[in-house]
DNA sequence: ACAGGCATGTAAATAGTTACATGATTCG
DNA sequence: CGAATCATGTAACTATTTACATGCCTGT
């Protein structure tokens, strides 16, 4: 069986309580939309499929009088999951608009150079501390067991870090070219 | 005019010298390959319309018998080029399967979940070392005044290494549950 | 009454990859 | 001679985003 990794996403989210697609988009875009996003013109098409393949069995779950339709996944769909799980991970992708305008930052003078740096340093200090506040939350999933989640955010919070901080350092590195030599 | 950014990949490597589509690609392969990769299906097109634009001019530029077209950037593309460069960036998609299946780990027993973190450090030490093998290259750049590709480099191999250990570190406390606690 | 969140979906457009086709040249 | 590299391109497919459409429920 060949399934997207999309596909995989909403087999995990649903692996420990069954889910309608609504919130696996919002867990989506809590948890690992920085590093797999998914939109509802995925998940729900997805969520069909999925359904037809017999890895997910949809079932009514009314609130009031709002339909609505939770998934769970089945013991043919957990089997799936699992051996996806046990692959070697294969798709890595990154666009990073900011490294790109780095890289050709010689076409402008210095000063302005740097300000791409500034813009770079500025929205991963903000991303760190969005995930520094989402902490308590993968903590409570920790408790429950699942000390996963909480070690991919941490991951971020560092990675994010890091990439501020050598922002940082580029910038200064950049403005005193004395300091050019490598610090190594 | 609303670019695409793979349009401004094209500007940017013409932007010192005028190269051919193979060339361009060739470049990207071994650059920005890393944080913004680019398809022959997007940039023979793209070269086609960034010149039907006035953005780019080609020329024929034979080697031998074999024909061949190269690009030059115009004064209208280095405008259009510089402006965007100006823009504080703003896409940052990044695909780590990686971290997908790390996020869903808790499914399986410890060990194999380890198993993944293992794919992980090999994956990102090779990155490192590949990309320490293109220091001198980048070095030689820098002698040509433009800083900014051996930076660049240089953030990819820290971050690659940053990521390797990281690994490392997360795999031993996953197996080692007594330093489940933070160590910062 | 209205805003905001819950809930499900589709259509159209855009982006991007992969595979293929073609043919010349160079190096061992 | 054969393999690798230079060189240009397209077609088909897959993926993905964005915008739209619809309507209910809850709290102020």
């Amino acid at each position: 069986m060949e399934l997207s990794p999309t596909a995989y996403v909403i087999l995990g989210m649903i692996s420990r309580e069954p889910r309608s697609g609504y919130e696996i988009k919002a867990l989506v875009d809590n948890t690992t939309r920085f590093f797999w996003a998914a939109s509802y013109g995925q998940i729900y098409p997805q969520l069909k499929r999925l359904s037809e393949a017999g890895l997910v069995a949809g079932s009514d779950a009314p609130r009031g009088e709002r339909k609505r339709t939770v998934y769970a996944i089945t013991a043919e769909g957990r089997r799936e999951l699992e051996d996806w799980l046990r692959q070697p991970p294969q798709t890595v992708e990154m666009r990073e608009e900011g490294l790109l305008k780095l890289f050709f930052a010689g076409v402008l003078p210095p000063e302005e150079a740097a300000e791409t740096l500034r813009s770079m340093h500025a929205y991963r200090r903000d991303i760190a501390a969005r995930l520094r506040s989402m902490e308590p939350d993968a903590e409570e999933k920790l408790a429950q067991d699942d000390p996963f989640p909480l070690i991919v955010l941490q991951g971020g919070i560092e990675f994010n870090e890091w990439f501020a901080d050598w922002c940082e350092r580029m910038e200064a590195r950049l403005l005193d070219p004395a300091r050019r030599e490598r610090s190594s």
